[in-house]
DNA sequence: ATGGTTGCTTTGCAA
């Protein structure tokens, strides 16, 4: 099974852009989408279907947003990030699937940007990520295979960027931030990316401002994250770049990872 | 060099 995330940037400005990566032989198996900017009714669901997805969504009007796009049938799918019922943002949705000896669970979420600093934007990032380890804990608790991908908002290491000092006083790279990843990591979850290379300029991300796409100015905030269960049947990952240098790209590209995971007989 | 670009809710906001 493939796995992927992707920051997509308004889905509808981007539908021709996802399908045409769709219709690769490479395509996914499961695609975790973020920013979808649409509501569930506008969601270019029809055809995505056409390629052989099903396809369950967590819009809101206008911006934030996820979506779950799966060859496999959904089991479940659960919206919303538990543990505060006045968050009216669209950041988080659960998608659970049968596959060989089990089940395998797969997030899709959106973390708060958090900028600027100082304002309640970061103090909801920091919150946020407070309600996020509350439910990991009881997810690794269930010690069932889970992916949480998505757009984490979040540099982990200076190797991280291309530019680690543009990034000092940014809430992607906030000591509260990185701590927040660091404490989901610690609960035995494993990161990808990291897993497989320490190399350098593995960027997920490069603004559409200040041509950061053609001096490489990238960093990496999108991330896979495998429970012990999952990470037993890990065996690659990768980021593929090449999306970023298509016509109107999003400015993410995916991250994708295998797993030796099969559709039950 | 406090700029630059994109998408949506548009003449502002979020990223």
């Amino acid at each position: 099974m493939r796995v992927a995330t992707w920051n997509i940037n308004g889905v509808k400005a981007r539908l021709e852009n996802l399908l045409h990566w769709l219709e690769e032989e490479t395509a996914p198996d499961v695609v975790c989408l973020q920013e979808i900017k649409s509501v569930d009714e506008q969601f270019p669901r029809m055809e995505i279907e056409s390629l052989g997805y099903h396809v369950e969504t967590h819009g809101q009007k206008g911006f934030n947003g996820v979506a779950i796009l799966s060859k496999l049938r959904f089991d479940e799918a659960t919206r919303g990030l538990p543990g505060e019922e006045s968050d009216a943002q669209s950041r988080f949705i659960e998608g659970v699937f049968s596959v060989d000896g089990g089940v395998i669970r797969v997030v899709s979420a959106y973390m708060p940007n958090g900028n600027p600093l100082g304002t309640e934007k970061f103090t909801y990032k920091i919150a946020w990520m407070e309600r996020l380890q509350a439910w990991a804990e009881a997810r690794v608790a269930l010690e069932e295979p889970l992916v949480l991908a998505g757009d984490y908002n979040i540099i982990p290491h200076p190797i991280d960027a291309r530019n680690i000092q543009d990034w000092l006083g940014d809430a992607l790279y906030q000591p509260q931030s990185r701590a927040a990843l660091r404490r989901l990591e610690a609960l035995g979850l494993t990161e990808c990316v990291r897993a497989v290379t320490d190399a350098a300029e593995t960027y997920t991300f490069w603004d559409y401002q200040a041509g950061a796409w053609q001096k490489n100015n990238g960093i990496r905030i999108d991330h896979i994250l495998l429970s012990p269960e999952a990470a037993d049947r890990f065996s690659a990952a990768s980021i593929d770049k090449r999306v970023r240098a298509w016509e109107k790209p999003s400015d993410h590209v995916p991250v994708i990872a295998e797993l030796d995971f099969h559709a039950p007989h």
